[in-house]
DNA sequence: TTGAACACCCAT
DNA sequence: TGGGTGTTCAAC
């Protein structure tokens, strides 16, 4: 248990006391300060660190510090410019830290906006009376009321989801199954509506920035009624600072209703919470994947829990562990058994691409289902799941294959614009030129190797000239708001052919769509991690889900060398439950989640052996540990390995995994040892981090 | 993490 | 001998 003490100061007449202040830094410690000036638990406050400025939060009011009290500094400045932090927040926070094996500072304070914790905002040359200040001073232009749109009868599934949902007034996780289309989202807006009714708020959480706006409208035409015209903030990461602490202020204030945002709102500063909704639940974007490294449909769990309310987990796809939850009872599993609005599900056909002649990586069967749909006025989407032209540049004389300088990988030829081609590195970000001819024979005739969206693009465009096309992805959509354009001129009908990454296949709904071809999606099947199935799973229905939403005839072809695999199969049938009740097992057999927990030590050096040495010096010590509190039954400790991409940015990486039956034992053990890794051999030579249920191993 | 103190190295 | 570079350590 961390040492942090959150009980409420009542009286803060005392000329001088003890502050205990979190900072933002990777050092375990909380620090003491005292303060001659009120303070309170969840205030904010400017101190001296060394020799620079910082602004922490207090997190306790000790009666004596833990420090040498001659060397205990005093606070310079207390922030009373918006109401202190509530303790359940802190409580919050204080668990994610524990749990994650993080210092409290590293929590909370990347969980405030930017102007909130720096100290320039406060103290630099034109801050005036500090951020929160300068907002309330400039005028802003009155948020529009959305429309009312009119709601829509629920089919009886909908109905009893929605009953039992609000029927609810304390800790229950839901688990809301239903296909793409069955109507999850009004479950939501009816459930939320409800809660709001009843004078509580709703925080609802999308996995994609991308996904904020469709529900943002939706939620403003169907609730702004309850919850007034500033009743839906958003929060994202791609918010400026200045709309982020607008948004947070808002929430903050209780003048917003309804929360809507991806993971990082899980961290939003509000308590009085009725209903947690995580839509599309099983989605790997819910785990942040640097610095702290949290799930936030995890802790989603855990705050409704705390706070005594429902939380609603949806998804057409679970994941693994939220099924089984399901299967034993812990969660209560809601079915929406089919398509809202009567319609059918699409027709899967799976192409064997071993024994037939490719068209620029498109089977004669896609390009005739393609025209049929166009000549109907359809819209076509084209899956992909691989951003650039190429994967990369090859020289067919010597077999030279473009590789990144500073990675153990190729690097990837771009496009975008005919005469601009360059050669791209993934991992690292590298930018070269494509060279005049191979480097190592000279040869000129270096071909492309593979295809990427920017290649199928161009072919579609001269194999169907007359169609307009677009193609989304990373690269298409880089400047602000640009995806948001993009995805409008395919709902307004202006897009004939849509070529798009895993962006598009999430959440979107097409009204036109009617086929969905499926492009090389057998990349995934041969990953050594064991999730890596059911990630293919829900990635192939997910796409799949885009078609025939409201015609009712779509139609999904996916190519594939390997169409006799188990999860190409159970997408055949739709057959979700059977896929989970077989992966189920198998993960049961080999003792995996969710039948065991995780955590991934990861090392990083330029030499590869520096960081394999400092994991089994690791490994040794935690199995030192683990003998002393009699947890080897419950632990397994695998032999420290590279990772499958060795070297990223000149770094080499490998990773030690350590697996336990028993999650308290694993949670205990990780704290002892986390303690002991720094004095370790080459500690300092080495870049390590410890993961907490890492999602990819 | 950041910053400062300290050691060491080579060129002048 | 100076400063440039890298290493180590403390910070409430």
């Amino acid at each position: 248990m961390p040492d942090i003490v959150l009980t409420e100061c009542l009286d803060t007449t005392v000329s001088k006391r003890w502050v205990r202040v979190a900072l933002d830094l990777p050092l375990a410690e909380l620090y003491d300060y005292w303060s001659g000036v009120p303070v309170e638990i969840g205030d904010r406050v400017i101190v001296l660190f060394g020799r620079r400025k910082m602004i922490g939060l207090v997190v306790g009011l000790p009666d004596t510090p833990d420090f040498d009290p001659a060397k205990v500094k005093e606070v310079q400045v207390v922030l009373k410019d918006i109401k202190h932090l509530t303790t359940s927040w802190l409580r919050f926070a204080s668990f994610a830290a524990e749990y994650y094996q993080r210092p409290l500072g590293e929590v909370i304070m990347p969980a405030l906006p930017m102007p909130l914790r720096s100290v320039s905002s406060y103290q630099g040359k034109r801050s005036g009376a500090g951020p929160v200040a300068r907002l309330a001073s400039r005028r802003t232009a009155a948020q529009q009321a959305v429309s009312a749109s009119a709601i829509p009868a629920l089919n009886p599934a909908q109905e009893q989801a929605v009953a039992a949902i609000v029927a609810t007034q304390a800790f229950k996780t839901f688990l809301l199954y239903g296909v793409t289309g069955s109507g999850k989202t009004e479950v939501y807006l009816h459930a939320a509506a409800q809660t709001l009714a009843r004078g509580q708020r709703v925080l609802m959480l999308v996995p994609e920035i991308n996904l904020t706006p469709q529900f943002e409208q939706s939620l403003r035409a169907r609730l702004e009624p309850v919850a007034g015209v500033n009743g839906v903030a958003v929060m994202h990461s791609a918010l400026s600072d200045g709309e982020r602490l607008r948004a947070w202020l808002r929430v903050q204030s209780g003048e917003a209703r309804i929360v809507l945002g991806t993971r990082l709102a899980i961290f939003a500063p509000l308590d009085d919470v009725g209903l947690i909704v995580v839509d599309e639940e099983h989605d790997p974007s819910y785990k942040q994947q640097d610095g702290l490294r949290y799930s936030a449909r995890d802790l989603a769990v855990w705050r409704a829990h705390d706070l005594g309310i429902p939380v609603v987990l949806g998804s057409a796809t679970p994941s693994l562990e939220s099924w089984a939850n399901a299967e034993k009872a812990t969660y209560q599993r809601l079915d929406l058994p089919a398509r809202a609005r009567d319609v059918t599900l699409p027709s899967v056909r799976l192409v064997d691409t071993r024994r037939l002649q490719m068209e620029h990586g498109l089977s004669p069967h896609l390009l005739e289902a393609m025209r049929i749909r166009l000549a109907n006025k359809e819209q076509v989407l084209i899956f992909l799941n691989r951003r650039g032209y190429a994967p990369a540049l090859h020289c067919r004389s010597c077999g030279w294959v473009s590789q990144c300088s500073r990675c153990t990988t190729f690097t990837v030829l771009h496009r975008a614009q005919a005469s601009r081609a360059q050669l791209h590195c993934h991992h690292c970000g590298l930018v070269q030129s494509v060279p005049k001819g191979c480097p190592d024979c000279g040869d000129q005739d270096l071909q492309p190797m593979g295809r990427g969206t920017q290649r199928i693009e161009e072919h579609l465009a001269e194999l169907f000239p007359q169609a307009r096309i677009v193609r989304i992805d990373a690269d298409s959509t880089r400047k602000k708001g640009s995806a948001q354009a993009l995805f409008a001129s395919v709902h307004a009908g202006e897009v004939d052919i849509l070529v798009g990454t895993q962006m598009v296949a999430k959440g979107h709904d097409f009204a036109n769509l009617g086929l969905v071809g499926v492009l090389n999606a057998d990349a995934m099947l041969f990953s050594q991690d064991f999730r890596a199935p059911e990630r293919l799973f829900a990635q192939l229905m997910q796409v799949a889900g885009r078609a025939g939403r409201h015609t009712g005839h779509g139609e999904v072809i996916v190519q594939t060398g390997y169409p006799e695999q188990a999860v190409y199969q159970a997408l055949l049938k739709h057959d979700y439950a059977g896929f989970a009740r077989h992966s189920i097992l198998e993960r049961q057999a080999a003792a995996l989640p969710p039948f065991s927990y995780q955590a991934l030590l990861s090392a990083e050096a330029q030499d590869l052996n520096v960081a394999l040495d400092f994991l089994q010096a690791a490994r040794e010590s935690a199995n030192e540990l683990s003998a002393h509190y009699q947890t080897q039954e419950v632990l397994t400790l695998y032999d420290p390995v590279p990772l499958r991409i060795v070297r990223v940015d000149n770094m080499c990486r490998a990773q030690l995994l350590l697996e336990s039956t028993n999650r308290p034992a694993l949670q205990s053990l990780l704290r002892h040892w986390l303690k002991l890794l720094p004095e370790q051999l080459d500690a300092r030579r080495v870049r390590w981090q410890l993961e907490v249920d890492p999602l990819e191993i």
